[in-house]
DNA sequence: ATGGCAGGTTAGACCTGA
């Protein structure tokens, strides 16, 4: 089972982009972020000729999530629980892998069947909780506040939405032990993930606050797979438009995958896939890949 | 030290992003 992110940076603009990606890369689901659109105006159709599903959550101009699956999503959940907030900036989204969908319709495996019929009498938590779910993965897609700076109410916003969603999380895990988070953070969790750590020294994505948030994260037993690999260094998922910043490779990596305990077995690789970085009018960011055996 | 590019809005600069 493969899933990616990718901010767009505007899916208008980007729609043939991410259509031609999914042909070249047809991973189970794409989580988009950056969207600005309205949901009226988002490409169901484009997606599902292209043979995705999509859940949305989108708005004008700013912000705006999407999933695109290969197999329905279930249990949608938009927005963080309890934490009003005019901004469209995350979906969640239960899956259930492609190989035990074969063999759930193939009939024959009686084990996998029990598993797959809802128990009566058991709750939906123990269920959850049962090591024999081990087809359901829940998918978190987040398009995390920029901050702006430091100093800026938009930076308090950030870090207040980073703690609500770690509240969530917490209680998400329980019902959901395989649990995937993705999208565009806003963070750079430490030095190696930019590419002149004293000139940012401070600022907002690399900030302490910030940073702490990240492993806030990280404490509720999420592991950043990028980083279970060894990887190239100056790796990188986003590059500023001016400067030559991408040519030059001048970097930050913002865009992550956290894998919940009980995934990291199964997690096969993490990379970062710049191709798309290299096209005529790119997102300033560049989709990331998680492959779950 | 500053801003440099891009997208959206709505037809001008301005806001936001990171």
């Amino acid at each position: 089972m493969k899933l990616a992110t990718w901010n767009v940076n505007s899916l208008k603009v980007r729609l043939p982009q991410v259509l031609d990606w999914l042909a070249a890369n047809p991973v189970d689901a794409l989580c988009l972020q950056e969207t600005k659109q309205q949901d009226k105006d988002f490409p169901q159709a484009e997606f599902q000729a292209a043979g995705y599903h999509s859940v949305f959550s989108g708005q004008k101009t700013y912000n705006g999530v999407a999933i695109l699956s290969r197999t329905p999503a279930g249990d949608m959940q938009f927005g963080i629980p309890d934490f009003p907030d005019e901004h469209k900036r995350v979906i969640a989204a239960t899956f259930t892998s492609d190989s035990i969908a074969k063999v759930k319709q193939g009939g024959d495996e009686r084990t996998t069947q029990t598993v797959l019929i809802a128990r009566p009498g058991v709750s939906e938590e123990a269920n959850a909780v049962s090591p024999m779910q081990s087809d359901r993965i829940r998918v978190v897609c987040v398009y995390v506040p920029n901050g702006q700076s430091v100093d800026s109410d938009k930076y308090r916003y950030k870090l207040a939405w980073l703690a609500a969603l770690r509240d969530w999380l917490k209680q998400e895990l329980k019902r959901y032990p395989q649990l995937v988070l993705l999208g565009d953070y806003n963070i750079a969790p430490e030095d190696r993930d930019v590419y002149d750590p004293v000139a940012w020294q401070g600022n907002v994505l690399v900030s302490e606050p910030e940073r702490q948030q990240f492993r806030n994260l990280l404490q509720l037993g999420l592991r950043d797979s990028f980083r279970l690999f060894e990887q190239p260094e100056k790796s990188y998922s986003w590059w500023d438009y001016r400067m030559m910043a991408f040519r030059r490779n001048l970097g930050l990596r913002l865009d992550h995958i956290l894998v919940s305990e009980p995934l990291v077995a199964q997690c096969k690789s993490c990379v970062i896939d710049k191709a798309p970085r290299k096209l005529e009018r790119p997102s300033d960011h560049t989709p990331v890949i998680v492959e779950l055996g």
